[in-house]
DNA sequence: GTCTATAATTAGATAGAC
DNA sequence: GTCTATCTAATTATAGAC
């Protein structure tokens, strides 16, 4: 479907989604101006708002598309038949993701004060939602008597912390592959729910 | 040491900090203005000047006093004289430490984006000493054999990450007390490095 | 679809009265 | 020590030309 010469709107939509993903994470949400953002689309700040309401809406929908990506994406990944095998993809799988994705992860972590109610109720529901697969397998795992987990609920908010944590210091240009990273918090993982 | 009266400098000041504290934990750091801060202090807005330089100084000043603050505590905390009872010492001192501080600790890990390149060197030295800390313990233990840490460096940081991650779900009102957390982050600890 | 121009508001910081 | 007033610059968002 080609469309007339001079209209960009396939182009230039996702460039300011990108743009504003890279610089929300860079320099914060309240710290950007628009015209940061069209600067670095290269366009004027007036042409943004024939693709985003407003800014709120630019940061809501970079936020929401990026948790219902993640669930999309474990829903599609192949799961174990063990909890133990089923922890150990959540694990893999949680590493991977976020590693491929720090600047939309970065943002969902950071920028949760700078939604307005409504829309941090939604995302926090979604965050939830990719929470409780975690506590699923851990209380899945408890039940058969394979994990030793005396708190279900604490230790998956333990365990998503020190997943999520390796966005802050991995970097791809450091002394470890991802694999081994992978491997090596599997192998916590596993010990910590005494598997 | 009465002062004249009118001069309110060794009160105002202190509560100039503690305003802007609690605004940048729950607004982040761009998102507050000045006015805000001298409204909630009860003053106007040219008055914080004569407290701090900028807005910039304020938010440095928090960081570093949190974390000199932080490693000042530990110093005075009594020390194990065994690895496991000084990886039990600072799982506990941690979490303890940052329940009481949460609004100190958001900013100290959230508002890094927002520092001058110099002043980003210097609380990033102040954090990596403390990070340190727990970097001995696990290579002391990892030497002795009493810790099956296979990458002292990764479980430092995976450690911290699950570590601080408490302020981020823990509530007084909720489910459990503080000491009930500390003790199951602690098994969990010493379970992931097969203490 | 994009740009230019602009409206309306707000920001950080300072000067000078009291 | 604080307030009032103000300067300068930047902000979001919109209107209308092209």
């Amino acid at each position: 479907m080609a469309r007339k010469s001079g209209s960009h709107a396939d182009i230039t939509g996702p460039k300011v989604r990108d743009a504003a993903e890279r610089l929300f994470a860079r320099h914060g949400y309240a710290a950007v101006s628009m015209r940061q953002i069209a600067s670095e689309v290269g366009v004027q700040a007036g042409a943004l708002y024939l693709y985003t309401k407003d800014k709120q809406s630019l940061l809501f929908d970079l936020m929401q598309s990026h948790l219902e990506a993640l669930m999309t994406a474990w829903l599609a990944e192949p799961r174990g038949d063990t909890p133990g095998a089923r922890l150990e993809a959540f694990t893999r799988f949680h590493i991977r993701h976020h590693l491929d994705r720090p600047d939309a992860v970065f943002i969902a972590y950071m920028e949760l004060r700078n939604l307005d109610p409504a829309n941090f109720r939604v995302i926090e529901a979604l965050r939830k939602h990719y929470e409780d697969v975690l506590e699923d397998i851990l209380r899945d795992g408890a039940e058969a008597g394979v994990f030793a987990v005396p708190d279900t609920k604490l230790t998956t908010m333990a365990l998503i912390g020190m997943l999520t944590g390796v966005n802050i210091w991995y970097r791809a240009s450091g002394r470890l592959s991802r694999d081994r990273v992978e491997d090596l918090y599997c192998e916590m993982v596993q010990k910590a729910v005494g598997a």
